[in-house]
DNA sequence: CTTGACCTTCCCATGATGGGAAGGTCCACA
DNA sequence: TGTGGACCTTCCCATCATGGGAAGGTCAAG
């Protein structure tokens, strides 16, 4: 099997397959005579579970933990679900962090008359004037997750 | 005033507030002679706007906009309100998807005993056997979203 | 033998931010 | 007057995960 077949297997982009090689996240490839890199259905599994764990927002370094694990038959469940866990909590910050931004947007969005006149209580607040909603949200680290259609 | 102090008062840091004359999101400061950039309330006030966009999770685009709106005194507040509602409705998709991903990760969280075994369902899951929950997370672009503590 | 669909490597861009080096400037204090 | 430290300047690099595209090799079918 060829690059571009473990993708479309896989779900996984030729681009990122290469990629996740050349950051060691999965192992070198052979390569047949032409220097074309061979994939099993061995390596396709592996390239599914990190699809998986992709679309669940873990990160590449997550993942690569996770990667682990599943290849350690010596692993405990409890240090599977930390990882989980975790990342449950990292997610739901973010969460938080932009419903507060969604709440005050909503409440300036829902003062501002949106018709045809100037005056606009949503610049107001971002000019400082007018603090109508001094929202509080908490410094969080929003950072990736950016799933495609899940598996 | 020194870009020190700009940045002291309007929460930007000196770096940002470089680059954002770089890719001229605010127009380049005047110079002292010894090359210092000065700046002003006025310029202060450009800052802290900006600072409360990106607080707010606008982009830098998204700011730059609503600055300019800020800036036109002949603007409609339903310019304004459009940008802020594209804007929940960006945010509103990305917090559905990471719902999505916090529901599946607790339900498989809890089927893991957690314990010194190595028998994991997340890894299951992962690994596409006991596809336990085929989430269905829409092909939502979960980007930036930064925020340190907000204005 | 040509055409087109593959594959290879290499470099660049994204978005917003920080780190740090190398060098100039300014002020306060001894 | 000198010097140290706190500023400022520009320039380059790193992040994170991904895609785009160029330049060139390979292969299979027509």
């Amino acid at each position: 099997m060829n690059i571009g077949q473990a993708s479309e297997a896989s779900g996984v982009s030729a681009k990122m397959i290469r990629y996740y090689e050349e950051i060691g996240l999965i192992r070198p490839m052979g390569r047949t005579g032409n220097n074309y890199r061979v994939y099993g259905d061995e390596e396709v599994h592996v390239l599914r579970f990190i699809k998986r764990a992709r679309n669940l927002g873990f990160s590449l370094e997550e993942t690569e933990t996770l990667l682990k694990l599943w290849q350690d038959k010596d692993r405990t469940s409890a240090a599977v679900k930390d990882v989980a866990q975790a990342h449950i909590g990292d997610l739901e910050r973010r969460i938080a962090e932009m419903q507060g931004m969604v709440k005050t947007l909503k409440h300036l969005a829902h003062c501002c008359g949106g018709d045809h006149r100037p005056n606009c209580p949503i610049l107001d607040d971002l000019a400082g004037e007018a603090p109508a909603v001094p929202v509080k949200t908490a410094p969080v680290k929003t950072g990736p997750v950016k799933t495609g259609t899940s598996a």
